[in-house]
DNA sequence: ACTCCTATGAGACAGTGTATCATCTTAAAA
DNA sequence: TTTTAAGATGATACACTGTCTCATAGGAGT
């Protein structure tokens, strides 16, 4: 198995002994479902994928993992303006960026190019109108170190 | 009033008029509401704002407006990664980016420096220990253009 | 006044996510 | 091995955001 998706069980595994939890068949379903997922996945893909590759999970324990593995820091959320949470997990993290069609809701990904201005004629060149951009940062702030 | 608030206004008229709509006492109350409120705001907060200080205007109007206006370019979408949609008006932008906390959610606004990596000692400064970034653009893809 | 098209609000509905609670499992304790 | 306590789970009720439908109201032109 893959060294890297073992490094993020122990993670996992870490994260659940500080808070006293187990790590039992059902977050081990969720757990290897979202390893088995890659780019960005919604809650109710993995609810539906969950169901089809791994044991039958509840949705209410989905869910619960799914806010475990966030604070463990296995997976982290995307923000696209959506109704709906995405996640990625972190361990095979090419960073990448996005940009989305206001319209039609698109995206284009691409990787990372270090400055920001190498962006814009890329995009154009697609035939991307750049109407603007957002920089994110996520991370733990003062306090809730 | 505002030089830019009625260039925003004439924004969204042209729209309209491309679309056969008219200028309605609804519409309009949502459109003040909007200028009226600055930084970022949720749907339903502008619901609650609307009924206080507009006239009152139901839900569905609202979001149906909320909607033209995004089409027209008035508002934008902004994604924290959050269960339900946040918007901000154009006119007044200074454009900012977003630090936000994944443990409690708090965000840290800052005005925009042109570099990327002007941002992460500037960050972790203040005691925000950064554990990635995104960059999302938006705008219009080709095939909606 | 008549007609057509748009505008509106009430409420039903759908999707996502949370809270509750009774039941089951597990692991330690006796 | 039984007992016991804590965590784990699933079913279900619930809350919230947003969309859709439809009946009615309103406005502009004839
Ligand atoms: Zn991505
Ligand atoms: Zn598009
Ligand atoms: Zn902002
Ligand atoms: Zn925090």
């Amino acid at each position: 198995m893959d060294q890297r998706i073992i490094k993020e069980r122990h993670k996992l595994l870490r994260y659940l002994e500080e808070k006293g939890l187990r790590l039992t068949k059902g977050r081990e379903s969720v757990f290897n479902e979202v390893m088995a997922t890659h780019g960005h996945f919604a809650a109710e893909e993995l609810v539906k994928g969950c169901k089809e590759h791994q044991r039958d999970v509840s949705r209410a324990t989905i869910y619960r993992s799914l806010r475990e593995m966030l604070e463990a820091g296995v997976i982290r959320e995307t923000a696209f303006g959506e109704k709906h949470q995405h996640y990625e997990h972190v361990y095979d993290e090419t960073l990448h960026h996005h940009a989305r069609c206001v319209r039609c809701g698109t995206f284009i990904e691409f990787d990372d190019l270090g400055e920001e201005d190498r962006y814009r004629p890329l995009l154009e060149k697609q035939g991307f109108k750049v109407l603007g951009h957002e920089l994110h940062f996520y991370g733990i702030c003062h306090a809730c170190q």
